[in-house]
DNA sequence: ACACTGACCTGCGAGC
DNA sequence: TGCTCGCAGGTCAGTG
């Protein structure tokens, strides 16, 4: 499940493989991942390079000549680099790259979208997502406030894309955990001192997570695909017993 | 304005 | 063994 550090973890290895190559054909197995029509993504896109990499939140945005490709893994999307034309029942878009390699796009449960925007596009609002969680906008403050006549609990208020950009469910549980923080309780009930924790443990545990993702990239080969290995190091999210009291952990908060 | 629900889609595990 | 059912996951549209 590919969350902001998964996301940087493709982004940065998808940078090394094909910046400035060219996009020579692309072929498309399934519609629905290409927003906007299939002739139209083909036309914009073809003939365009690879020219920067950049991320808002979960999009990977690739920054071509004249446009920029946003791509949303969503659940289980991933990129493979093929030496040769492969394609099995769960890929969905095929970039024919000038180096004559493959880029695939695979989906296991075609949740992922793909959308070509203009180079202009505001990405501070794309999507209405909210700050970096480096942003120094993020603050104590900037969290009271966004809580501010709301009523619904914290792990929700972090799922939020709008709030901080990028935090999924696995991140929610492990920071809220190192917070010592009950998922269920309210936003409106967080004390000052846990709303810093919780800016505090965002930054730490999701650059812990970008570095443990980085760590695999070694392993790749001619094909690359992205799991990460930060559920190795996951202190609650699908644990059954809490590695700190030894207490069974509840699913529902 | 906010909160909640369902749709999207497939694989997998539980229960019969 | 084979079947059905429900869940998981992120986002957004629709409804209350």
């Amino acid at each position: 499940m590919p969350e902001l550090p998964e996301v940087e973890t493709v982004l940065r290895t998808l940078e090394k493989q094909i910046k400035d190559l060219e996009i020579k054909d692309i072929e498309i197995y399934y519609p629905k991942i290409s927003e906007g029509g299939v002739e139209e993504f083909r036309q914009q896109l073809i003939g365009q390079h690879f020219r920067h990499f950049m991320r808002r939140g979960k999009y990977l945005l690739f920054q071509m000549d004249d446009c920029i490709l946003s791509s949303h893994l969503r659940m289980e999307g991933k990129y493979y680099l093929l030496d040769e034309k492969r394609k099995d029942k769960h890929s969905h878009i095929s970039f024919k790259l000038s180096d004559n390699r493959y880029l695939v796009y695979q989906d296991t449960r075609k949740f992922g979208r793909m959308e070509v925007l203009p180079l202009e596009v505001d990405l501070e609002t794309y999507h209405h997502l909210g700050y970096e969680p480096w942003d120094e906008r993020v603050k104590e403050s900037y969290i009271k406030e966004y809580c501010k006549n709301r009523k619904i609990a914290i792990k929700t208020i972090l799922l939020e894309q709008n709030m901080i950009a990028g935090i999924g469910n696995i991140y929610a549980d492990e920071i809220l955990f190192a917070c010592g923080i009950r998922p269920g309780r309210s936003c409106q009930r967080l004390t000052k001192k846990d709303r810093e924790n919780i800016i505090l443990e965002t930054r730490r545990i999701l650059k812990e997570a970008i570095e443990a993702g980085g760590t695999t990239i070694r392993s790749y080969t001619s094909s690359l695909g992205v799991t990460g290995r930060f559920q190795l190091q996951c202190k609650v999210h699908t644990m059954k017993v809490c590695s700190v009291c030894k207490s069974d952990i509840k699913v529902k908060w």
